[in-house]
RNA sequence: GCCCUGGUAGUGUAGUGGCCCAUCAUGUGGCCCUGUCGAGGCUGCGACGCGGGUUCAAAUCCCGUCCGGGGCGCCA
């Protein structure tokens, strides 16, 4: 007999047997008579143990199954209303197709909390929660949300290398590995082949890949590794052009989730807002402005720093009950290492580069680049690069490069801040961070 | 990199110099219980991160070390 969901086995008639397997979360003797609760992806569903109708030896092994065994059931379908689903099993078989070692290193149904180190250290199970588990099906209809307006917006994905010879910034954030005797890094950023793609004339294109910072930071919206969305487009006017493509698919996206996910973020208590088109936009310098108003004061030079993206991400709320704003109109100084960042001509000292903040929250950064290769050079060049390091990069501003601009986006981040969830690791399986590199 | 915090049974905690061969919960073992769903009752098990020091006396104070959590910088 082929094994089914308790989902499915909801739609059974009463007395028709069925299969159904799962863990095995937790066993209610009172004597006599037992209730065993099976998870499966789908739900809980209950089995009936009574002593009389098994006899004493099989209802004996049975309450003996240590808690989070992989069990096989076969039996009879029972609709009852004492249980969540509407129906039970009365057991023919039991098979313990895998037993759980005792005790857990960490409860899954327990009554009490467990550090997050901890949940970390033992995720595959800490994963066996529906809370945990959801939070990873709503990513998977972020992305699918994210894919579905690229296709509807022409553009194309693409994977460019990880491994690479120089990073899009400095060289601090890198991890360096072997590669056959060369030294070679783990890219943080897809920035520069994307820019080698819009010269290669692909015109739109996509990716959603791993980016690597080797920072070492300890906040809870940092990992080591996180996905990153990029888009590129060519031809554009302005960096107006990229930041409407960027509401454009946030508010899809978040449509995307809300439409196919409903029972999965009203399970997890999440009221998700969508936003509208287009996002508000506030030049950086207006930033300083507002927060100074806030009663803001700056020893040295005014900056927006983490304290002051918090203020200005309530400010927003409260004043336009938005949660997503871009900061246009970055300063060229505070943008120092992004030597590709286009300036605006009629200020210099001002680029075209913006980030997108989400609840208070950096979630994108992007602009429009330096197409122009004279002018790219004396950027870098400003900025110090080692220009050599960069030759396979430089040569395709040399050959044809239309005007093009695009941003990378933290889907952790996304999700996280979408979620409300307390710290970016929870968005991520397996996250890693400058102390965690297991599991 | 700088700063703040913490490390006590499998898990989560109480305890800040003697009242601690360490509290409670959860878990786990044994027993009782025929409709539980945070089941209940009785009973047992199980811990002071590591190394030095101070003291008559250290889970508690000091130093070092290792390992968590967080803030800032930085960033997606």
């Amino acid at each position: 007999m082929k094994r089914i969901h308790a989902k499915e086995a909801l739609g059974l008639d009463d007395g028709e047997t069925c299969k159904l397997g799962g863990w095995l979360q937790e066993i209610k003797n009172l004597g006599g008579i037992a209730f065993m609760k099976v998870r499966d992806r789908s739900g809980v569903f209950q089995v009936v143990l009574s002593e009389d109708e098994m006899g004493s030896e099989s209802f004996e092994s049975a309450v003996d199954i240590p808690r989070e065994s992989v069990v096989l059931i076969e039996g009879e379908k029972k609709s009852t209303d004492q249980t969540d689903l509407g129906f039970e099993i009365t057991p023919i078989s039991i098979k313990v197709e895998s037993e759980a070692d005792k005790p857990l290193p960490l409860g899954v149904v327990d009554r009490v909390d467990s550090e997050a180190g901890t949940r970390f250290n033992n995720r595959f199970l800490d994963l066996r929660k529906e809370e945990k588990r959801l939070i990873f099906e709503l990513r998977d209809l972020l992305l699918k949300g994210l894919r579905d307006f690229f296709a509807k917006e022409d553009f194309i994905e693409v994977n460019t290398p990880k491994i690479v010879a120089a990073g899009a910034e400095g060289g601090a954030t890198l991890f360096e590995l072997d590669y056959y005797n060369e030294k070679a890094y783990l890219a943080q950023s897809p920035q520069l082949y994307k820019q080698m793609l819009m010269s290669a004339g692909f015109e739109n294109v996509y990716e959603i890949g791993p980016a690597y910072r080797a920072e070492d930071f300890s906040t809870v919206r940092h990992t080591s590794e996180f996905i990153s969305l990029d888009f590129e487009k060519s031809f554009i006017e302005s960096s107006d052009e990229i930041m409407d493509t960027t509401s454009y698919m946030i508010t899809h996206a978040l449509s995307f989730v809300e439409e196919n996910g409903k029972e999965k973020l009203e399970k997890l208590g999440v009221d998700l807002e969508i936003p509208e088109h287009p996002f508000k936009k506030l030049p950086y310098r207006e930033c300083i402005n507002i927060l100074e108003e806030l009663g803001k004061d700056w020893e040295d030079e005014p900056e927006i720093g983490t304290e002051e993206e918090k203020m200005l991400g309530e400010y927003v709320k409260e004043e336009y009950g938005v949660d997503f704003f871009f900061i246009t109109e970055f300063p060229t100084k505070v943008k120092e290492g992004t030597f590709y960042a286009m300036r605006k001509d009629y200020d210099p000292s001002l680029t075209t580069y913006f980030d997108l903040e989400y609840k208070g929250q950096e979630l994108v950064s992007g602009g429009q680049r330096e197409h122009r290769y004279d002018v790219l050079i004396e950027q870098m060049e400003e900025a110090g690069v080692d220009l050599d390091a960069f030759n396979s990069y430089l040569k395709c501003f040399k050959y044809g490069m239309p005007t093009h601009g695009g941003i990378g986006l933290g889907v952790d981040r996304l999700l996280q801040q979408m979620l409300d969830l307390s710290n970016v690791k929870e968005s991520i399986l397996f996250p890693r961070d400058p102390e965690r590199l297991e599991p």
